[in-house]
DNA sequence: TCGCTTGCTGACTGCCGAGTCATTAAATAT
DNA sequence: ATATTTAATGACTCGGCAGTCAGCAAGCGA
Protein backbone atom coordinates (compact mmCIF):
# COMPACT_ATOMS: atom_id res chain seq x y z
CA UNK A 1 0.00 0.00 0.00
CA UNK A 2 1.06 3.61 -0.95
CA UNK A 3 0.89 6.28 1.22
CA UNK A 4 -1.81 7.91 2.60
CA UNK A 5 -4.13 9.27 0.77
CA UNK A 6 -5.00 12.24 3.05
CA UNK A 7 -3.89 13.53 6.41
CA UNK A 8 -6.31 14.61 9.17
CA UNK A 9 -5.24 17.99 10.17
CA UNK A 10 -8.25 19.60 11.88
CA UNK A 11 -5.88 21.94 13.72
CA UNK A 12 -4.31 23.68 10.63
CA UNK A 13 -6.99 23.56 8.01
CA UNK A 14 -8.87 26.67 8.77
CA UNK A 15 -5.84 28.38 8.71
CA UNK A 16 -4.63 27.20 5.30
CA UNK A 17 -8.11 27.34 3.51
CA UNK A 18 -8.19 31.62 4.43
CA UNK A 19 -4.47 31.83 3.59
CA UNK A 20 -5.57 30.03 -0.04
CA UNK A 21 -8.33 32.34 0.09
CA UNK A 22 -6.65 35.54 0.59
CA UNK A 23 -3.78 34.83 -2.55
CA UNK A 24 -7.02 33.95 -4.87
CA UNK A 25 -9.32 36.71 -3.67
CA UNK A 26 -6.09 39.23 -4.12
CA UNK A 27 -5.49 37.51 -7.86
CA UNK A 28 -9.21 37.75 -9.11
CA UNK A 29 -11.12 39.50 -6.40
CA UNK A 30 -14.07 37.92 -4.42
CA UNK A 31 -16.94 37.28 -6.93
CA UNK A 32 -14.78 35.70 -9.37
CA UNK A 33 -13.51 33.24 -7.27
CA UNK A 34 -14.31 30.20 -7.24
CA UNK A 35 -14.94 28.28 -3.83
CA UNK A 36 -13.26 25.16 -5.69
CA UNK A 37 -10.40 27.15 -6.73
CA UNK A 38 -9.62 28.11 -2.98
CA UNK A 39 -10.08 24.49 -2.10
CA UNK A 40 -7.50 23.40 -5.41
CA UNK A 41 -4.75 26.13 -3.78
CA UNK A 42 -5.73 25.40 0.10
CA UNK A 43 -4.63 21.80 -1.08
CA UNK A 44 -8.24 20.28 -0.34
CA UNK A 45 -11.74 19.41 -0.95
CA UNK A 46 -14.56 21.86 -1.62
CA UNK A 47 -16.40 19.59 0.63
CA UNK A 48 -13.96 20.39 3.54
CA UNK A 49 -13.63 24.35 3.14
CA UNK A 50 -17.25 23.40 3.36
CA UNK A 51 -17.03 22.03 6.92
CA UNK A 52 -14.68 24.55 8.07
CA UNK A 53 -16.57 28.05 6.40
CA UNK A 54 -20.66 27.61 6.34
CA UNK A 55 -21.02 29.79 3.17
CA UNK A 56 -18.05 31.63 0.73
CA UNK A 57 -19.35 34.73 2.43
CA UNK A 58 -18.15 33.22 5.48
CA UNK A 59 -15.05 32.21 4.65
CA UNK A 60 -14.72 36.20 3.01
CA UNK A 61 -14.81 37.34 6.06
CA UNK A 62 -12.71 35.05 8.14
CA UNK A 63 -9.79 35.91 5.42
CA UNK A 64 -10.75 39.88 5.93
CA UNK A 65 -10.06 39.21 9.49
CA UNK A 66 -7.54 37.05 9.51
CA UNK A 67 -5.01 39.45 7.95
CA UNK A 68 -7.22 42.75 9.96
CA UNK A 69 -6.59 41.07 13.10
CA UNK A 70 -2.33 40.84 13.84
CA UNK A 71 -2.36 44.53 12.22
CA UNK A 72 -4.05 46.00 14.92
CA UNK A 73 -2.17 45.41 17.74
CA UNK A 74 0.80 46.56 15.59
CA UNK A 75 -0.72 49.56 14.91
CA UNK A 76 -1.73 50.56 18.55
CA UNK A 77 1.32 49.82 19.73
CA UNK A 78 2.61 52.09 17.23
CA UNK A 79 1.21 54.41 18.53
CA UNK A 80 1.22 54.08 22.10
CA UNK A 81 4.47 53.35 23.18
CA UNK A 82 6.26 55.45 21.80
CA UNK A 83 8.24 58.64 23.96
CA UNK A 84 9.36 60.49 20.91
CA UNK A 85 8.34 64.33 20.66
CA UNK A 86 4.92 64.33 18.46
CA UNK A 87 6.72 65.50 15.05
CA UNK A 88 9.79 63.21 15.56
CA UNK A 89 7.13 60.78 15.89
CA UNK A 90 5.25 61.65 12.99
CA UNK A 91 8.55 61.86 10.75
CA UNK A 92 9.88 58.49 12.09
CA UNK A 93 8.23 55.59 13.07
CA UNK A 94 4.42 57.06 11.45
CA UNK A 95 5.85 57.84 8.51
CA UNK A 96 7.59 54.56 8.36
CA UNK A 97 4.26 52.63 8.93
CA UNK A 98 2.32 54.66 6.32
CA UNK A 99 5.05 54.14 3.87
CA UNK A 100 4.81 50.35 4.46
CA UNK A 101 1.49 50.46 3.65
CA UNK A 102 0.20 50.75 -0.04
CA UNK A 103 2.84 47.72 -0.97
CA UNK A 104 1.45 45.59 2.51
CA UNK A 105 -1.61 43.22 2.32
CA UNK A 106 -3.25 45.55 3.36
CA UNK A 107 -4.14 47.15 0.67
CA UNK A 108 -5.27 44.35 -1.21
CA UNK A 109 -7.73 44.17 1.74
CA UNK A 110 -8.46 47.87 1.10
CA UNK A 111 -9.41 47.26 -2.41
CA UNK A 112 -11.36 44.02 -1.23
CA UNK A 113 -13.29 46.41 0.93
CA UNK A 114 -14.47 49.04 -1.09
CA UNK A 115 -15.53 46.65 -3.33
CA UNK A 116 -17.40 44.27 -0.81
CA UNK A 117 -18.41 47.01 1.72
CA UNK A 118 -22.07 47.85 0.22
CA UNK A 119 -22.73 43.94 0.93
CA UNK A 120 -21.42 43.13 3.57
CA UNK A 121 -22.15 46.13 6.49
CA UNK A 122 -21.53 43.71 9.54
CA UNK A 123 -18.14 43.50 8.33
CA UNK A 124 -17.41 47.19 7.83
CA UNK A 125 -18.35 47.50 11.39
CA UNK A 126 -15.63 45.36 12.38
CA UNK A 127 -13.24 46.77 10.14
CA UNK A 128 -14.11 50.17 12.07
CA UNK A 129 -13.88 49.15 15.13
CA UNK A 130 -10.99 47.35 14.89
CA UNK A 131 -9.01 49.42 12.90
CA UNK A 132 -10.74 52.84 11.05
CA UNK A 133 -11.87 54.49 14.43
CA UNK A 134 -8.80 53.38 16.49
CA UNK A 135 -6.23 54.52 14.05
CA UNK A 136 -7.95 57.74 13.60
CA UNK A 137 -8.34 58.40 17.73
CA UNK A 138 -4.70 57.62 18.21
CA UNK A 139 -3.63 60.36 15.27
CA UNK A 140 -6.28 62.64 16.87
CA UNK A 141 -4.78 62.03 20.32
CA UNK A 142 -1.04 62.45 19.24
CA UNK A 143 -2.05 65.94 17.46
CA UNK A 144 -3.35 66.99 20.69
CA UNK A 145 -0.37 65.96 22.49
CA UNK A 146 1.74 68.24 20.12
CA UNK A 147 -1.11 71.36 20.67
CA UNK A 148 -0.63 70.62 24.11
CA UNK A 149 2.91 70.63 24.73
CA UNK A 150 3.64 73.43 22.49
CA UNK A 151 4.71 71.93 19.75
CA UNK A 152 2.22 72.42 17.18
CA UNK A 153 -0.40 75.03 16.88
CA UNK A 154 -4.47 74.74 16.96
CA UNK A 155 -5.90 74.21 13.43
CA UNK A 156 -7.94 72.36 11.17
CA UNK A 157 -6.08 69.27 10.79
CA UNK A 158 -6.50 68.14 14.05
CA UNK A 159 -10.11 67.03 13.82
CA UNK A 160 -9.18 65.54 10.44
CA UNK A 161 -6.49 62.83 11.20
CA UNK A 162 -7.88 61.75 7.48
CA UNK A 163 -5.34 64.09 5.90
CA UNK A 164 -2.68 61.83 6.95
CA UNK A 165 -4.17 59.12 5.50
CA UNK A 166 -5.36 60.56 2.18
CA UNK A 167 -2.28 60.08 0.59
CA UNK A 168 -1.48 56.37 1.19
CA UNK A 169 -5.34 55.52 0.45
CA UNK A 170 -4.40 57.59 -2.75
CA UNK A 171 -1.16 55.28 -3.28
CA UNK A 172 -3.23 52.06 -2.78
CA UNK A 173 -5.78 52.96 -5.45
CA UNK A 174 -3.49 54.07 -8.01
CA UNK A 175 -1.33 50.75 -7.29
CA UNK A 176 -4.92 49.01 -7.57
CA UNK A 177 -5.95 50.99 -11.17
CA UNK A 178 -3.32 51.62 -12.65
CA UNK A 179 -0.60 49.59 -11.51
CA UNK A 180 1.91 49.62 -14.25
CA UNK A 181 2.26 53.70 -14.67
CA UNK A 182 4.37 54.38 -11.74
CA UNK A 183 3.66 56.69 -8.75
CA UNK A 184 6.45 57.26 -5.97
CA UNK A 185 4.30 56.51 -3.40
CA UNK A 186 7.25 57.00 -0.84
CA UNK A 187 7.52 60.35 -1.86
CA UNK A 188 4.17 61.39 -1.95
CA UNK A 189 3.46 60.50 1.35
CA UNK A 190 6.74 61.89 2.67
CA UNK A 191 5.39 64.92 0.99
CA UNK A 192 2.24 65.48 2.38
CA UNK A 193 3.40 64.98 6.11
CA UNK A 194 6.50 67.71 5.06
CA UNK A 195 3.37 69.83 4.39
CA UNK A 196 1.49 69.00 7.51
CA UNK A 197 4.01 69.20 9.98
CA UNK A 198 5.25 72.77 8.12
CA UNK A 199 1.09 73.67 8.50
CA UNK A 200 0.51 72.84 12.07
CA UNK A 201 3.91 73.56 13.77
CA UNK A 202 4.31 76.76 15.75
CA UNK B 1 -57.80 47.57 -29.63
CA UNK B 2 -55.51 49.31 -27.21
CA UNK B 3 -52.28 51.77 -27.31
CA UNK B 4 -49.36 49.89 -29.24
CA UNK B 5 -47.18 47.30 -26.78
CA UNK B 6 -44.29 48.85 -27.77
CA UNK B 7 -42.71 52.12 -29.62
CA UNK B 8 -39.91 51.93 -31.70
CA UNK B 9 -37.64 54.38 -30.69
CA UNK B 10 -34.22 53.43 -32.22
CA UNK B 11 -32.30 56.64 -31.62
CA UNK B 12 -33.08 56.63 -27.83
CA UNK B 13 -32.47 53.30 -27.17
CA UNK B 14 -28.59 52.84 -26.23
CA UNK B 15 -28.53 56.17 -24.02
CA UNK B 16 -31.53 54.81 -22.06
CA UNK B 17 -30.33 51.89 -21.29
CA UNK B 18 -26.89 53.19 -20.47
CA UNK B 19 -28.39 55.39 -17.81
CA UNK B 20 -30.44 52.66 -16.48
CA UNK B 21 -27.69 50.44 -16.05
CA UNK B 22 -25.67 53.15 -14.65
CA UNK B 23 -28.21 53.32 -11.86
CA UNK B 24 -28.32 49.71 -11.26
CA UNK B 25 -24.37 49.52 -11.37
CA UNK B 26 -24.72 52.59 -8.83
CA UNK B 27 -26.78 50.63 -6.25
CA UNK B 28 -25.79 47.25 -6.21
CA UNK B 29 -22.36 46.85 -8.62
CA UNK B 30 -21.44 45.67 -11.76
CA UNK B 31 -20.79 41.72 -10.73
CA UNK B 32 -24.72 42.11 -8.76
CA UNK B 33 -26.52 43.64 -11.45
CA UNK B 34 -28.47 41.53 -13.28
CA UNK B 35 -28.76 42.16 -17.08
CA UNK B 36 -32.45 41.57 -16.66
CA UNK B 37 -32.79 44.60 -14.06
CA UNK B 38 -31.22 46.80 -16.31
CA UNK B 39 -33.82 45.92 -19.05
CA UNK B 40 -37.01 46.30 -17.11
CA UNK B 41 -35.37 49.86 -15.64
CA UNK B 42 -35.02 50.82 -19.49
CA UNK B 43 -38.74 49.62 -19.71
CA UNK B 44 -37.24 47.93 -22.52
CA UNK B 45 -37.09 43.74 -23.11
CA UNK B 46 -33.68 41.79 -22.49
CA UNK B 47 -33.38 40.66 -26.15
CA UNK B 48 -33.39 44.22 -27.20
CA UNK B 49 -30.47 45.29 -25.20
CA UNK B 50 -28.75 42.88 -26.57
CA UNK B 51 -29.44 44.26 -29.63
CA UNK B 52 -27.22 46.90 -29.12
CA UNK B 53 -24.83 46.04 -26.64
CA UNK B 54 -22.83 42.27 -27.44
CA UNK B 55 -22.16 41.42 -23.98
CA UNK B 56 -22.75 42.90 -20.64
CA UNK B 57 -19.17 43.76 -20.65
CA UNK B 58 -19.96 45.95 -23.29
CA UNK B 59 -22.93 47.68 -21.47
CA UNK B 60 -20.45 48.24 -18.99
CA UNK B 61 -17.84 50.02 -20.83
CA UNK B 62 -20.45 52.12 -22.61
CA UNK B 63 -21.78 53.08 -19.50
CA UNK B 64 -18.19 54.62 -17.95
CA UNK B 65 -17.67 55.82 -21.07
CA UNK B 66 -20.92 57.85 -21.14
CA UNK B 67 -20.12 58.99 -17.70
CA UNK B 68 -16.69 59.84 -18.54
CA UNK B 69 -16.82 61.63 -21.68
CA UNK B 70 -18.87 64.95 -21.22
CA UNK B 71 -16.61 65.60 -18.08
CA UNK B 72 -13.23 65.70 -20.09
CA UNK B 73 -14.98 68.61 -21.68
CA UNK B 74 -15.72 70.58 -18.31
CA UNK B 75 -12.45 69.35 -17.19
CA UNK B 76 -10.22 71.06 -19.56
CA UNK B 77 -12.52 73.91 -20.24
CA UNK B 78 -11.86 74.77 -16.44
CA UNK B 79 -8.33 74.16 -16.09
CA UNK B 80 -7.45 75.82 -19.47
CA UNK B 81 -9.46 79.20 -19.74
CA UNK B 82 -9.01 80.89 -17.18
CA UNK B 83 -7.23 84.22 -16.56
CA UNK B 84 -7.12 84.27 -13.07
CA UNK B 85 -3.41 83.76 -11.10
CA UNK B 86 -2.81 80.23 -10.13
CA UNK B 87 -3.35 81.04 -6.54
CA UNK B 88 -6.95 82.68 -6.74
CA UNK B 89 -7.50 80.00 -9.59
CA UNK B 90 -6.82 77.07 -6.87
CA UNK B 91 -8.62 78.69 -4.26
CA UNK B 92 -11.69 79.42 -6.86
CA UNK B 93 -12.65 77.45 -9.34
CA UNK B 94 -10.19 74.51 -8.93
CA UNK B 95 -11.16 74.28 -5.51
CA UNK B 96 -15.35 74.30 -6.46
CA UNK B 97 -14.54 71.40 -8.72
CA UNK B 98 -12.92 69.63 -6.52
CA UNK B 99 -15.46 69.59 -4.02
CA UNK B 100 -18.10 68.74 -5.94
CA UNK B 101 -16.68 65.47 -6.71
CA UNK B 102 -17.40 63.26 -3.98
CA UNK B 103 -21.20 63.94 -4.39
CA UNK B 104 -20.95 63.44 -8.08
CA UNK B 105 -21.61 60.77 -10.36
CA UNK B 106 -17.82 60.57 -11.11
CA UNK B 107 -17.26 58.83 -7.56
CA UNK B 108 -19.60 56.39 -8.83
CA UNK B 109 -17.51 55.68 -11.17
CA UNK B 110 -14.70 55.63 -8.98
CA UNK B 111 -15.74 52.88 -6.99
CA UNK B 112 -16.86 50.92 -10.11
CA UNK B 113 -13.20 51.68 -11.52
CA UNK B 114 -11.22 50.17 -8.50
CA UNK B 115 -13.58 46.69 -8.16
CA UNK B 116 -13.52 46.72 -11.76
CA UNK B 117 -10.16 47.63 -13.50
CA UNK B 118 -7.94 44.38 -12.89
CA UNK B 119 -10.68 42.76 -15.38
CA UNK B 120 -10.71 45.52 -17.81
CA UNK B 121 -7.57 47.03 -19.20
CA UNK B 122 -8.54 48.71 -21.83
CA UNK B 123 -10.94 50.36 -19.71
CA UNK B 124 -8.63 51.52 -17.69
CA UNK B 125 -6.28 52.84 -20.52
CA UNK B 126 -9.40 55.05 -22.06
CA UNK B 127 -10.05 56.39 -18.46
CA UNK B 128 -6.15 57.13 -18.78
CA UNK B 129 -6.02 58.94 -21.75
CA UNK B 130 -9.27 60.83 -21.22
CA UNK B 131 -9.29 61.43 -17.74
CA UNK B 132 -6.22 61.04 -15.57
CA UNK B 133 -3.40 61.80 -17.41
CA UNK B 134 -4.95 64.77 -18.99
CA UNK B 135 -6.11 65.71 -14.92
CA UNK B 136 -2.25 65.90 -13.87
CA UNK B 137 -0.68 67.28 -17.16
CA UNK B 138 -2.98 70.32 -16.50
CA UNK B 139 -2.35 70.36 -12.92
CA UNK B 140 1.12 70.13 -13.22
CA UNK B 141 0.96 73.17 -16.10
CA UNK B 142 -1.15 74.96 -13.51
CA UNK B 143 1.99 74.62 -10.94
CA UNK B 144 4.82 75.54 -13.13
CA UNK B 145 2.53 78.56 -14.46
CA UNK B 146 2.83 79.70 -10.83
CA UNK B 147 6.39 78.82 -10.54
CA UNK B 148 6.65 80.53 -13.55
CA UNK B 149 5.18 84.00 -12.46
CA UNK B 150 7.16 83.80 -8.81
CA UNK B 151 4.08 82.72 -6.88
CA UNK B 152 4.97 79.85 -5.95
CA UNK B 153 8.31 78.33 -5.05
CA UNK B 154 9.75 75.10 -6.65
CA UNK B 155 9.00 71.92 -4.45
CA UNK B 156 8.10 68.77 -4.79
CA UNK B 157 4.83 69.04 -5.29
CA UNK B 158 5.45 70.13 -8.72
CA UNK B 159 5.83 66.95 -10.12
CA UNK B 160 3.14 65.42 -7.45
CA UNK B 161 -0.26 66.68 -8.46
CA UNK B 162 -1.89 63.60 -6.94
CA UNK B 163 -1.50 65.49 -3.93
CA UNK B 164 -4.85 67.56 -5.06
CA UNK B 165 -5.99 64.47 -5.58
CA UNK B 166 -5.67 62.38 -2.33
CA UNK B 167 -8.19 64.07 -0.42
CA UNK B 168 -10.63 63.93 -3.04
CA UNK B 169 -9.97 59.70 -2.96
CA UNK B 170 -10.01 59.53 0.20
CA UNK B 171 -13.54 61.16 0.26
CA UNK B 172 -14.78 59.17 -2.57
CA UNK B 173 -13.47 55.96 -0.95
CA UNK B 174 -15.37 57.02 2.68
CA UNK B 175 -17.83 57.38 1.39
CA UNK B 176 -18.62 54.28 -0.46
CA UNK B 177 -17.42 52.32 2.69
CA UNK B 178 -18.05 54.26 5.75
CA UNK B 179 -21.25 56.27 3.53
CA UNK B 180 -23.49 56.81 7.33
CA UNK B 181 -19.93 57.65 9.68
CA UNK B 182 -20.04 61.31 8.27
CA UNK B 183 -17.07 62.91 7.19
CA UNK B 184 -16.83 66.51 6.57
CA UNK B 185 -15.12 66.77 2.97
CA UNK B 186 -15.66 69.93 2.02
CA UNK B 187 -13.28 70.67 5.10
CA UNK B 188 -10.90 67.79 4.01
CA UNK B 189 -10.75 69.29 1.08
CA UNK B 190 -10.13 72.86 1.41
CA UNK B 191 -7.85 72.06 4.75
CA UNK B 192 -5.59 70.05 1.91
CA UNK B 193 -5.72 72.88 -0.45
CA UNK B 194 -5.19 75.61 1.71
CA UNK B 195 -2.32 73.32 3.72
CA UNK B 196 -0.84 73.02 -0.57
CA UNK B 197 -0.78 76.52 -1.08
CA UNK B 198 0.99 77.74 1.96
CA UNK B 199 4.01 74.91 1.51
CA UNK B 200 4.33 75.91 -1.99
CA UNK B 201 3.92 80.27 -1.83
CA UNK B 202 7.07 82.21 -2.08
C1' DT C 1 -55.17 48.69 -47.86
C1' DC C 2 -51.65 45.65 -48.36
C1' DG C 3 -47.10 44.04 -47.92
C1' DC C 4 -42.34 44.64 -46.49
C1' DT C 5 -38.77 45.89 -43.36
C1' DT C 6 -36.96 45.80 -38.94
C1' DG C 7 -37.31 47.28 -33.99
C1' DC C 8 -38.80 44.64 -30.43
C1' DT C 9 -40.48 40.73 -27.42
C1' DG C 10 -40.11 36.98 -23.97
C1' DA C 11 -39.83 32.18 -23.55
C1' DC C 12 -36.11 29.24 -23.87
C1' DT C 13 -31.30 27.08 -23.47
C1' DG C 14 -27.06 25.92 -21.61
C1' DC C 15 -23.66 26.55 -18.43
C1' DC C 16 -21.49 27.57 -14.38
C1' DG C 17 -20.72 27.49 -9.67
C1' DA C 18 -22.43 27.41 -4.65
C1' DG C 19 -23.67 24.22 -1.53
C1' DT C 20 -24.95 18.99 -0.17
C1' DC C 21 -24.37 14.28 1.25
C1' DA C 22 -23.52 9.40 0.98
C1' DT C 23 -19.35 7.19 1.31
C1' DT C 24 -14.46 6.36 2.50
C1' DA C 25 -10.57 5.85 5.28
C1' DA C 26 -7.35 7.91 8.89
C1' DA C 27 -6.84 8.10 13.62
C1' DT C 28 -8.14 6.48 18.19
C1' DA C 29 -10.16 3.81 21.71
C1' DT C 30 -11.00 -0.85 23.59
C1' DA D 1 -7.13 -7.16 16.23
C1' DT D 2 -11.59 -4.89 16.15
C1' DA D 3 -14.86 -1.35 16.76
C1' DT D 4 -15.82 3.45 16.85
C1' DT D 5 -15.37 8.05 15.66
C1' DT D 6 -14.96 11.75 12.54
C1' DA D 7 -11.85 14.26 9.08
C1' DA D 8 -12.02 14.23 4.47
C1' DT D 9 -13.63 13.19 -0.31
C1' DG D 10 -15.85 14.13 -4.82
C1' DA D 11 -19.83 13.18 -7.52
C1' DC D 12 -24.11 15.23 -7.53
C1' DT D 13 -28.05 18.68 -7.34
C1' DC D 14 -30.25 22.73 -8.24
C1' DG D 15 -31.00 27.57 -8.97
C1' DG D 16 -29.75 31.58 -11.19
C1' DC D 17 -28.37 34.19 -14.92
C1' DA D 18 -25.94 35.55 -19.47
C1' DG D 19 -26.98 35.16 -23.88
C1' DT D 20 -30.25 33.33 -28.08
C1' DC D 21 -33.85 33.13 -31.43
C1' DA D 22 -38.26 32.36 -33.67
C1' DG D 23 -41.94 35.01 -34.06
C1' DC D 24 -44.63 39.42 -33.63
C1' DA D 25 -46.17 43.96 -34.63
C1' DA D 26 -45.06 49.07 -35.43
C1' DG D 27 -44.11 52.02 -38.91
C1' DC D 28 -43.62 53.05 -43.73
C1' DG D 29 -43.89 53.08 -48.60
C1' DA D 30 -46.65 52.10 -52.72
Amino acid sequence: MGPPRYQRRKEDRPQEITAAAFAAFAEKGFAATKVEEVARRAGVSKGLLYLYFKTKEELFKAVIRSVVAPRVDELTRTLDSSDLGAEAFIRGPLLAFMQRLPGSRASIVIRLMISEAPKHPDLVDYYWDKVASRGLAALRQLLERGVASGEFRESAVTELPQLFVAPVMMSIVWGTVFAERSLDTDKLIATQIDMILSYIKT
